[in-house]
DNA sequence: CTGTTAGCGCCTTCAC
DNA sequence: GTGAAGGCGCTAACAG
């Protein structure tokens, strides 16, 4: 038994305007399309105090059952508390606002299969297109999307087996100018601090770069070390383990002499959780003991004085929206990456 | 002229599964609606079969437009790179898949025409509730919603001139909790930092309980302090005005002796840009020497140690869009507030 | 149990 | 210039 809702009243339709008016509702329409030069003055007078005295607002669903194209596209966000996800948003949301798209913002929070409900859902209201920031499991949750589906551009990462454009960081260029950066500082001991999602492309691009830069400096060794964030326990572990690491690197020479050990962490979640356990362990003043580097530039960065390698996190979601776009008109077939260079922010962690 | 998008390739009908099961469309909306009993199972077999050979899937659009009701609920965010923000957002999207709701999230960025731009597009969507974080600047704006429009409920702060439901902070009680600590740790001299923003009631209703709270401590002085956050050049001189403060009312006493100065922020935006600047001009340990609280609890705070109330976010979120759910079936028709208890978090800042 | 029919609100030929 | 008629994909009475 499906009742239409009784809180809201009926809104007037094109047919009570036309009414109201007193003419039909093919001149109703033209009006709303902006076909006013069809129309003469009078008509269009008496169409336009019609409409206000209704306050009549045009049903877009119905509008876009008729046309066949409703100007909504989907954007499937992993993970809303990441920063880096709001900032890609305001930049989806200004390129949309540009070329008349009404984003419609899924937040996936970091559930698969929630992810596959939204794009299910997204499939059948209909969007014109999707922006999609994966949780990157697998292209079968994907599967509504990319060829032959919903037309897709992806953020940040890209997914196994669906070839669509792909928008973010020059993983690659950001890895190596961070790498360089504290190697010129004197770092001689790099530990690459990533979450353990190997699946996710951004996050093998690092650790590869990472593995690559090193390769030029010989004296400089690097290794990785997997953070799982997630289970509390384990990340206990696994963090004092590192202390004792530090410890012992860090011991036998004392301030500027021997090891000088810096963590890089693989991207801005890492870095948070790296630095509340120094913060707890070492004090408010622990950028001084402990050289912190990071790909992602949250807020508190700043605060707590780590040197970061800044996203163009606004121009990612612009430029989607615009590869989207493309798509949709079929101007687009084969599939593009555009990657964009992150810039370095130097704080006193790394200023030795 | 408007020709469907050429991107994705034409979706399946229901007339096209009726025709591949050979049979009538209202079986096959039968058994989309879970009227299965009424089936043959012969039937139903061969129009699962169908469904599964197109890949088919309802139009959502079609649907809404015959019943009346689409399930679409609009959520409009002030400002989504305030935490506050996301947090809710999470309650409501629980709630919103308990109940069956699909939230489209718009994202006004502190502009007011963005907020009425929102609005409209919800209207013309047909959203059947909408909840509102508004920017509040005045009930024009918000003219489509509330009494005569689409049911709403508030979140945060209500609206002068919109009498509808709204939930939020108990502020009457985090304000006089956080007041109360802050006195029992010998603080006696309390500095409220605000943004500017009177039309806000949260924000007007917070200061006024600080200074009612005071009423009970007449040893202690307390005074409101204004910081313009959006403009770089006022901050900083408010800002350096009150170091000049604070430093004169410390300077004569040392330690722990004569006025203990705090600084209570109204809320985590305040917090974050006075604790950028302590940690600019006191260094990392700024906490020692400045005390700060802060309503809202971001993810820095603990990293920063400073002292916080947290406010209940994840339930403010879910029981909006109760509330609206309520409104929306037509059960509710007075205006109700739901005020939601805050819990201090003790840190480093405030212990002396 | 199943199919036919008439719209939901709007756009779009096609006539007048 | 203007309007009537048909249909977008789906649901909801009605019949059979």
């Amino acid at each position: 038994m499906n009742t239409p809702p009784s809180g809201a009243p009926r809104r007037a339709t094109i047919s009570d305007v036309a009414r109201e008016a007193g003419t039909g509702k093919t001149s109703i329409s033209r009006y709303l399309n902006g076909e006013l030069s069809v129309l003469s003055p009078q008509l269009r007078a008496r169409i336009e105090a019609a409409i206000e005295r209704l306050d009549y607002q045009p049903n877009q669903m119905a509008r876009g059952l008729k046309r066949g194209r409703n100007r909504l596209i989907g954007m499937l966000v992993a993970d809303l508390t990441n920063p880096y996800s709001v900032e890609v948003l305001q930049g989806v949301e200004a390129a949309c606002h540009a070329l008349g798209y009404m984003p419609l913002i899924c937040h996936a929070a970091n559930e698969v299969d929630m992810e596959r409900r939204f794009l299910q859902l997204l499939t059948t209201y209909r969007v014109e297109g999707v922006i999609v920031n994966a949780l990157g499991v697998s292209e079968e949750t994907l599967r509504p999307v990319g060829e032959g589906g919903i037309p897709a551009v992806l953020v940040d990462r890209s997914v196994e087996g669906l070839v669509t454009d792909m928008v973010g960081l020059d993983n690659q260029g950001a890895t190596t100018l961070a790498t360089r950066h504290l190697v010129e500082r004197g770092f001689d001991k790099l530990w690459f601090v990533v979450q353990p999602f190997e699946h996710i492309s951004s996050r093998r691009q690092r650790e590869a770069a990472f593995h690559q830069a090193l390769e030029q400096y010989p004296q400089v060794s690097g290794r990785t070390v997997v953070l799982e964030l997630g289970d509390a326990d384990e990340l206990a572990q696994t963090l004092s383990a590192l202390d004792a690491e530090l410890d012992a690197a860090i011991a036998p020479h004392e301030q500027d002499a021997g090891a000088r050990v810096a963590l890089f962490a693989a991207n801005g979640l890492v870095a948070l959780a790296l630095a509340r356990h120094l913060n707890q362990r070492h004090g408010a003043d622990w950028q001084k003991r402990v050289a912190l580097l990071s790909i992602d530039d949250p807020e508190w960065a700043e605060l707590a004085g780590i040197t970061t390698i800044r996203q163009p996190t606004y121009d990612i979601g612009y430029r989607a929206v615009e590869f989207l776009h493309q798509r949709i008109d079929g101007e687009q077939t084969s599939a593009r990456d555009c990657v964009l260079p992150g810039e370095l922010i130097e704080r006193a962690s790394t200023a030795r």
